[in-house]
DNA sequence: CTTAAAAAATGAACTCATTCAATCTTTTTC
DNA sequence: GAAAAAGATTGAATGAGTTCATTTTTTAAG
């Protein structure tokens, strides 16, 4: 059986975690003192520091959670994508565009993403770029089971071509979480528009 | 003539931000202590804050200068640019990631990146965010001259082709300066390979 | 020139994130 | 099962960004 030690550390870190993310969401980031955070938790100051390495990090721990369903839930769109290019991009991103905001605000998002630019050699910011890395490997992997199913034109990079749409739309979801007032909707309309060139020249001319 | 006060101001504000520009540059962000450059500036603390709303926003300020200056570099490629439009969009973008070291270090690009999306209310994120539209309309400019030249087809939307190119430069960017060990060869080996199947695809085909 | 009003500068005080020496708890050793 | 070693917890102390009541300087009015 698991010692001890090892038990009371993992209900520890669950605690520290559920605590700072709940604190983050009712009073915003800012406003969670590591103070408030351990007594939520039920532990010192010192003893999130031992689990953490700074607060930035408990945040991007909890933002990185959310990016992981992400990931997952977009797997079974590149497994069984729609029939035209255009159609399953769309699909890809807007699934990723609407799980964004289910557990986390715009104002989690824009510090967890400025945390793991500013400190990109923290844990947590490291598995953070880990799983923008897969996400982006997913939306190339959608281009070329679209290639191989013959509604991409052979002789396309589909690596070059699903970094491309994965950092535009990753580009555009950081100008969405920066203005408040932008709604979800237009984000979509925007990055469908910009995908457009790209999604019908790639394609296979008796597909369009 | 100008009145004392206003003299006083503009040269005071000049102080304090090459103050900063150049402890910045020595030290690094986090190093250079507000009282730090109130001193070299020869001002108070307090008065630091009559000027700026934070550190963060010196910082961007001073990157603001040097994205404006990309900007500007930028306009003459963009008046008379390569006749291919993988070769055009290469120059212009080699020219922005060029300038990009010259003053500024990654250190000092990921801090005020950083900053700008965590705070993009404050005074001079406002001003980089508009800096960087410009950037992306430039890229678009370019796209839309050369289709007007004949290199790109008519009918592409060229700014949809135009923000996918800057987003897509940008994120890339963001990922050379989290990355100390990158070099500026890789980042524009990189965004080569991305850029090329959108490029060749709208291209006029007799130019190919 | 004097004085009142407006604008700016000032720096001590305040707030938190972060650190670390001391203390306590669990595990291992004999 | 006692003692030593290893592993964790603790919270007071530290230090840097930010605030704001007070003081100083500039401008405008009489």
């Amino acid at each position: 059986m698991t010692g001890l030690r090892a038990r009371q550390k993992a209900d520890r870190n669950r605690r520290i975690l559920e605590a700072a993310a709940s604190l983050f969401r009712e009073v915003g980031y800012d406003s969670a003192r590591i103070e408030d955070i351990a007594e939520r938790a039920e532990v010192s100051v010192g003893t999130v520091y031992n689990y953490y390495e700074n607060k930035g990090d408990i945040l991007v721990a909890t933002v990185s959670m959310e990016v992981e369903e992400v990931l997952e839930s977009g797997m079974s769109i590149v497994e069984n994508p729609p029939a035209t290019t255009l159609d399953a991009l769309q699909v890809l991103i807007d699934q990723y565009f609407d799980h964004s905001l289910v557990y986390l605000s715009k104002e989690m998002w824009r510090t967890a993403m400025a945390f793991s630019i500013q400190q990109p050699e923290s844990p947590f910011s490291r598995r953070y770029t880990e799983l923008d890395g897969r996400l982006c490997d997913q939306v190339s992997m959608l281009v070329q089971k679209l290639q191989l199913r013959g509604a991409v034109m052979p002789g396309i990079d589909t690596v070059a071509v699903g970094q491309m749409v994965f950092n535009n739309l990753n580009m555009m979801f950081l100008e969405f979480v920066k203005d408040e007032a932008m709604t979800l909707e237009t984000l979509k309309e925007r990055v469908g528009r910009q995908n457009r060139p790209l999604a019908v020249l790639i394609s296979s001319p008796r597909l369009q």
